[in-house]
DNA sequence: CAGTGGTCTAGACCACTCC
DNA sequence: GAGTGGTCTAGACCACTGC
């Protein structure tokens, strides 16, 4: 067994769905029958379903077989949160072009969403990235100290942060996402080609370890008809919230 | 028992984390001390956790105890539906003006996210949405046309459709939001009272029952100072994507 | 090394769907 | 009414964390 079964047999139905053995809206097998055909307890299979549902790859009710859903294919965590395995996945050439790095004394959104003390300090990196040559996206993002000493170190024009992170041992484990619409600043502009007060599609990212300690707050603007992000919510997992701008602030950063 | 176990084991430990008793960052009770607290076996404990795991307010690793995470309290799904609901949520009084409402023939776009035929009509609605008398949103919605004709003899200008809806017996299960900015139209900005190519947040939903049915496709705008969405995700459940705009068709919609 | 969560089993009863 | 998923139990072994 290479990994667990219940990922093995989340794995072999996703696998069908996408190479279409099961269309939108089909019905899956029954649990009893694919306990049979793996031979594992029912309850091996209920976890393989609970991670497709989380995913929100199918839908499940009471006395009626899961269906598979429509809606774009799903993404990994780790696809989501780097820019170049986005990119490859999606047929082009992803690239950066930094314009500042630097080791400075972390602002007050910068210490709220890192959880930083007074005077603390963060590595500040601002990159452009490009998607097969055109510009589509600028990245302002903070690193906490341990984990920005190994990005300084690295040859920011070539490579995927995230993935020599990862190398190295460092965890991403959970991440916050914070998505709105602002208007492009002169620098934006000036950065991205465009016209200044141009719709950019902003998501900023708290992105912690597993223990819960935050790593990464980082600011990513894109052009706004290049991109879109897309959310699976549902009754049972609803990770999805809305919220008022300039918001009160929650408990956690209070 | 007014529902289940694990979720009066889950609401309890959601309450006990508003309430302050465990902040962020604070480790929580293993689970065989809440089974033994609550009677139940560690499996019943487990789900509740796994519930909570979904919603993105704990995190998970083996070996450890588990961790309440930061981030903006969580938002049930009826309320990240209703718009109504949101409002009164966050102090606020929700309102909303009809601009139209036709019986048509469905446009492409909407055939496709409704899984509709060609020829097929949709009830469509333009409402614009005020918080406390400020004009945030316009929301252009199509409904399918059993849903649709309920919709239709509602009194829209004082009414959660939502709330409705589902105290007649429908029932929303799944959503797929797709999120992103585009400039205000003419329309857009006439009826929001901003200066037209103001950046808007775009959010369009398409909302199914039980059985994957699509019921609703929305295109609902917010002023972009106004509104941001909030999405937590982890390895473990993921269910936001990154898309290019202008996408390729995804398998469901080929 | 003790504690803790991750995986898995085998069975039970119930609520609901679908024909 | 047969089939199916939702809830719950009791126990087992393992991998990992934290002291």
């Amino acid at each position: 067994m290479e990994q667990t079964l219940y990922r093995r047999v989340a794995e072999d139905i996703k696998a069908a769905i996408a190479s279409g053995t099961y269309e939108a809206g089909a019905r899956l097998p029954s649990e009893s029958e694919l306990a049979q055909r793996y031979g594992a307890s029912r309850g091996t299979i209920r976890q393989a379903f609970a991670a497709l549902r989380a995913d929100g790859v199918i839908s499940s009710r009471q006395g009626a077989r899961r269906v598979v859903l429509g809606g774009p294919r799903v993404q990994s965590f780790a696809e989501l949160l780097s820019f170049s395995r986005w990119a490859r996945a999606i047929g082009e050439v992803p690239a950066g072009r930094v314009v500042t790095m630097e080791l400075r004394a972390a602002t007050e959104e910068e210490r709220v969403h890192l959880e930083l003390g007074e005077g603390a300090r963060v590595y500040h990196l601002t990159r452009l990235r490009l998607l097969s040559g055109r510009p589509v996206m600028i990245e302002r993002s903070a690193y906490r100290e341990p984990v920005g000493a190994m990005v300084a170190g690295m040859e920011l024009d070539t490579v995927s942060i995230t993935e020599r992170l990862q190398a190295l041992g460092v965890i991403f484990a959970d991440a916050e996402h914070l998505i709105d619409a602002v208007a492009a600043t002169t620098q934006d502009a000036r950065l991205l080609d465009i016209r200044p007060r141009t719709p950019l599609l902003r998501e900023r990212r708290r992105t912690t370890d597993p223990s819960g300690v935050a790593l990464e707050w980082s600011d990513d603007r894109y052009i706004g008809d290049a991109v879109a992000f897309s959310v699976h919510n549902s009754a049972q997992a609803s990770a999805l919230s809305r919220l008022p701008s300039i918001p009160r602030p929650t408990p956690a950063e209070a």
